[in-house]
Parts: C-alpha cells; structure tokens; sequence
DNA sequence: CGCCTCACCTTACGACGTATGGTCACCTTA
DNA sequence: TAAGGTGACCATACGTCGTAAGGTGAGGCG
C-alpha cells in the first residue's frame, strides 16, 4: 500500500468504502484505512477533523451520492408517481447490494445526513407531485424506508448452513422443530429452476414487497379526499 | 454492584439485556456485564463458553422468547389468518421498542438463531393453515421481516435538531434545500393534536404500513389458485 | 491428610480510537 | 540567500476492548 498521490479527504472516504466492501464495516479501522494509503493512522485526523464520526458519516454521504446518481441515470419518465418511485427504491437497493453494510452503519448512528435527507426529499416530491397527500406521502416514507433498508439483511441467508458441514442429526432436528419452514423451502426449492443457484431469489422477493406497498399505496390516494398539490406548501 | 448469588448463564444475560436497554449495545461489554455481576470480566467465560458472540446470541435468545411470550399471552383469537399474523407482528415491535438494540444485533450477526427460526415458523404456519401457498407464505416473511426489523430504526429521528440550539441559518437553509419535506412536517405537525408530543406518532405508522401490507397479501391470495393446505408437506 | 475440581481472579497481549507533541519539506519575505 | 512559518505526516502513549494463559483458594472426596 504505497502511496502514489497526497492524502485528501476523498481518498480517504474512497478507502473507507472500499475497505467496507471488501472487508466488512469493522474492518474500516482508522489504521486500516490509513495502511490503504500508504500512511499512518494519526496521518488522517488532518483531514477529517471529527474524529472517527466524520469518517463513518463521509462513507454515508458517498453512498448517498452514488444512489442519487443511479436513480438520475434513469429515463425519467414522467409516468405517474408509482414508477417514479419504484424506479427510486430499485436503484437505491441496487446500490445497496454494492454496499450491503450501509443500512446497518445508517442504523447506527443518531443523525440523519443532508444527503440521505436530500434522497427522502426527491421521492417525497414525486409523490406530492403525483397527487398524495402529505399525510399519505409521510406514511410512504416510513414504509418504502424501512423497506429498502430492511431488505438487504438477507433474512434466511444465504450459506445458512455455512460449510455444508452442519451435523446431519442437527439438519433432522431443525426439521422436526421447524414443519412450515422445511415445507415451504422445499416447496420453493422444487418451484425454482436451478436448485443450485439459491432457493430464494431475493431481487424478486423484493420487487413483490415494493409492489405490494406501491399498490396499496395508490389504493389509499384514490380512497382519500382527493387534494391536488402541485407545488410544496 | 455486589455478588449476592453465584454467576450463572442465565444471570449473565440478563444483565448483558439490562445494559443494553440501559446504555446501548455498545455498552455491553465483557467487563461492564462482570461489573454488573459483582464479578471480573474473565469469570463470564467460564459461563459462556463460546466467548462474546455466546453472549449476544444470547440476548437474541432472550428477547426471542420475550417476544414468544408476548404472543401467546394474547387472546388466540381463531379469525383467519391476516388477524393472527398482525398480532404477532404487533407483539414483536411493542418487544422490539423495549430492546431497541435489538434489529441492529439481529443484522450484525451472520447465523440466525433457532429461537428466531421459531419466530418465523408461528407466523409462516398462520398464514400457510389460512390457506396461503407457501410461496405467498415465503414473500410474506419477507415483507414482514423487513417491516418488523427495519421500523425501529426511526428514520426522521426524535430530537433531530437535537439541542435546540440548531442555528437558525442552518435551519432556514435546509428547509429551503427540502422544501416537500418542510412542507411535510408542517402539515403533519399542523394536523396532530399536541405539537410537543412530536409530530410523528410511529406506532400509528407502523399499523398503517402493517395493514398495507396484510390487505395486500390476503388479496394476492384471492387472487392466486386457491390451493388449500391445511397441513405441511 | 492429600488431592482434585470448580469458580473466580491476575496478568498480559494485541488492536482499537485518539491526545500530545515531534519532524521535515516547502513556502514565503526581506 | 537566510530566517522563520506552515502544512502534512509520523512516533509515542494512554485507556479501552476481547481474550489467552495461568494462578488461587474453598469445598468435596479418597
């Protein structure tokens, strides 16, 4: 890890997301991510004057910015809220899966970035645009958020059993504990077209759940007292 | 902080679950639980054999069955499936609120604990004895999962502005920089009762966002081939 | 009595964040 | 060109963490 250029702000970010990629969230250690460039750890402190903090809150506002890129890359059709939004949380997942320690580092800390701010913002307009209410966009906001956010903790995951060691008794046991779950996985391990790539495609999985909210949220706008709002305020 | 009885596993855990809803996960430290013990920190290992990850798989443990308890202490109404699984996704957050740690724990872990797995086998083998096909069964879990799990988080987060002592400039130049969402909060705060009481009630959220996602549910199971499983397999 | 075992403790190591205070190349400015 | 300042990087050190290795003393048992 030589260094070939000076240290500035944005290579250390840049190093920190990729050390996060690579290594996981609890490897991006001051040390760490110093080694990267080519230097020592105090060597940071001169560029990012906040302590550790500055450096986890700069990987948000890069990760923000890249989705906010991702989702002003796309055709902007002016279709309706509903695609417009869809469009916002599937390039905001995309991201995410290229940085799949983000939700839990937004969990962690206690405030919330103008960037992130900035990407609630741009679907809370379209919405508002499109016809919702304040009330129903606010609603929106917590449910697709929570969604995106929650999504890329891959529930049954992948590998579960790890190194395929797992004892088979232990395997017998669990089964018998668990008849719904053993059932539904083989069921969709049997629907599905290649056992061996994964009984759970979780692209899909999302795209269902982001409909199903979608859905239920154009329901609610047509059942409301319709209010046209074209403009904030 | 004096030893009044012998350390056990299960006094262990109950003062790492203490700590943790006192001061956060992060407090929850092999010294600071001893301390709570009466104790030093290397006697917990003797206790907990697999180190420290024994001790957080161990909270996960305990408020698994926190939450197990809260459901089955509820009336066990036998209405249809959509009425049982809300109760349990209730019973889960009103568990959740009291460990707020806890989503976070959940995500940081790689391996899912068998108490969880039966968390999710109750609600799956709700909806599968409701006559859902596993794969709507499947997605459901997913939704669900995420809601449960993500909704902690708050997003828009109480004392956002935190001290109050906020510079007004600062203010005025993110509600200028977000304008839908000052408009947002206006309205929101404008339509709720006492504005001190914060203008978000989350839990009025949280059932809104559920029954989205219930009512959508129960009409994609309408919708499918009405296969009728009463038993597993 | 001697000895074992269990429960708890002491000490120590390496990694972490970071306070304090160098060191040294480079830029003024006269 | 010499004097002195400045900015970027580094060495050392402190207190915290998880935990490896081994010590200590009370109670049980032959």
């Amino acid at each position: 890890m030589a260094a070939t250029k000076s240290v500035t702000r944005e290579r250390v970010l840049a190093a920190g997301v990729a050390l996060a990629d690579a290594d996981g969230l609890a490897a991006v250690t001051m040390r760490g991510v110093a080694s990267r460039l080519g230097v020592e750890a105090m060597s940071l402190y001169h560029h990012l004057p906040g302590k550790k903090e500055e450096l986890l809150d700069g990987l948000i506002d890069l990760v923000a910015v890249e989705i906010a890129q991702a989702v002003s890359e796309q055709p902007a059709a002016d279709d309706g809220w509903v695609t417009q939004v869809r469009a916002r949380c599937l390039a905001a997942r995309s991201v995410m899966l290229r940085h799949p320690w983000m939700p839990g580092l937004l969990g962690s800390r206690t405030t919330i970035r103008p960037a992130v701010f900035q990407l609630y913002e741009d679907v809370l307009g379209a919405m508002v645009r499109g016809g919702c209410t304040y009330r129903l966009a606010h609603r929106a906001m917590h449910a697709l958020g929570s969604m995106v956010l929650g999504f890329s903790q891959e529930l049954f995951s992948p590998g579960d059993a790890g190194d395929a060691e797992a004892s088979e008794a232990e395997m017998e046991a669990m089964a018998a504990a668990l008849p719904y779950t053993t059932a539904m996985v083989a069921s969709e391990l049997h629907d599905a077209g290649d056992p061996t790539l994964g009984w759970c495609d979780s692209q899909t999985e999302f795209e269902f759940t982001l409909d199903l909210l979608l859905d239920g949220l154009e329901r609610a706008r047509l059942t409301e007292a319709p209010v046209l709002r074209l403009s904030p305020g």
